[in-house]
DNA sequence: ATGTCCGTAACCTACGGA
C-alpha cells in the first residue's frame, strides 16, 4: 500500500499537477494540505472518476485538508477538537487510521499564531496519546517544524525563527513520544530529505530546503514500511507546489 | 533585492499569508 502526503498550496492552482501525479504514482492514500478551497469547489467527482473516494475539510481562502483513497475511506472525523480552522481530517483507509494534518505556521516567535501552533501540536499529541492502540495509524502532513538541524539546510539562517525553536521541537517530541515513528528519518538517517523549498531566491535550485512534512506511524506499521521517498520531481517544472510529496510503501498487514 | 506564489478584492495593482 502506497501512503502519501502532499501540501499542494491550493488544489485549484495545482489541479493539473495533482492529476498528473496521481496518474503517475497510483497512490492508495493521499493526505492533502492547503487545498485553499471551499467544500463546494473540492473536486470530489474528479477523484471519483479516477477511482478514489475523498473527504475534505475546507475553509475557502486558507488552509483546507483532505483525504483521497482507493482502499476505502470510512469514519471520517473533521477538525481537531474545538479548533475552528480547517487543519485536520482523519479516516480509516485500508485498515489504517489516517490523519491529514496542517499545523499552523506560527509566523514569528512573538506572534499569537505561534502560541496557537504550540497549543495545536499539544492537542494533536493528546489525540495521539488517547488513540485506540489496536488500530494501525499514520499521521501525515505539513507539521511546519524541522525536528532537528539535519532537517534544515542552514541552521544559522534560522536562529530566532519559527520551525526550529525549542518549544516547537519539544511539541513534536511530545507527539512522537505517544509511540510514533518518523518514517522518513528512519528510512534515511543521514540524508536531509527536505520536503519544502521557498519559492523565493531560487531556493530549490540552491538546495535551500527544510524537512517539515512527515509521515509518522505506530511501530508495528513502521515494520511494514519498505521505502520512504520524497518526490522531488514534483517540486520541478510548471507551477509546482513549494512542498514535495512524501511517499511510503507499506507491505500488507500480516 | 523582501528575489515567489496563492487567493481575494478590486480593478489593470495591492494586500495578507505562507
Amino acid at each position: 500500500m502506497k501512503v502519501t502526503t502532499w501540501n499542494v498550496n491550493s488544489l485549484t492552482a495545482r489541479w493539473p499537477r495533482v492529476l498528473e501525479w496521481i496518474l503517475g504514482h497510483e497512490p492508495d492514500v493521499v493526505m492533502l494540505q492547503e487545498t485553499k478551497q471551499s467544500d463546494e469547489k473540492f473536486p470530489a467527482s474528479a477523484f471519483a472518476d479516477l477511482g478514489y473516494e475523498s473527504a475534505h475539510l475546507g475553509q475557502g481562502q486558507w488552509n483546507g485538508v483532505a483525504l483521497v483513497s482507493r482502499v476505502g475511506l470510512d469514519d471520517v472525523v473533521r477538525g481537531l477538537g474545538e479548533d475552528t480552522e480547517a487543519r485536520f481530517i482523519a479516516a480509516t483507509c485500508g485498515g489504517l487510521r489516517v490523519h491529514s494534518c496542517y499545523v499552523p505556521n506560527g509566523r514569528s516567535l512573538d506572534d499569537a499564531h505561534y502560541a496557537y501552533k504550540l497549543r495545536w501540536l499539544g492537542d494533536l499529541a493528546e489525540l495521539a496519546r488517547s488513540r485506540d492502540r489496536s488500530v494501525p495509524v499514520v499521521f501525515g502532513g505539513d507539521f511546519n517544524v524541522a525536528m532537528s538541524d539535519l532537517d534544515v539546510y542552514d541552521p544559522s539562517a534560522f536562529v530566532g525563527a519559527t520551525h526550529v525553536s525549542e518549544p516547537e521541537r519539544a511539541a513534536m517530541r511530545e507527539l512522537l513520544a505517544t509511540d510514533l515513528v518518523d518514517l522518513g528519518r528512519r528510512a534515511h538517517p543521514q540524508e536531509p530529505e527536505f520536503t519544502w523549498w521557498d519559492y523565493r531566491q531560487g531556493s530549490f535550485r540552491r538546495g535551500w530546503g527544510l524537512r517539515i512534512d512527515y509521515l509518522l506511524s505506530d511501530p508495528m506499521t513502521a515494520e511494514r514500511v519498505r521505502t520512504v521517498v520524497v518526490d522531488r520531481d514534483a517540486r520541478k517544472g510548471e507551477k509546482p507546489s513549494d512542498h514535495a510529496p512524501v511517499i511510503a510503501e507499506l507491505d500488507d498487514a500480516v
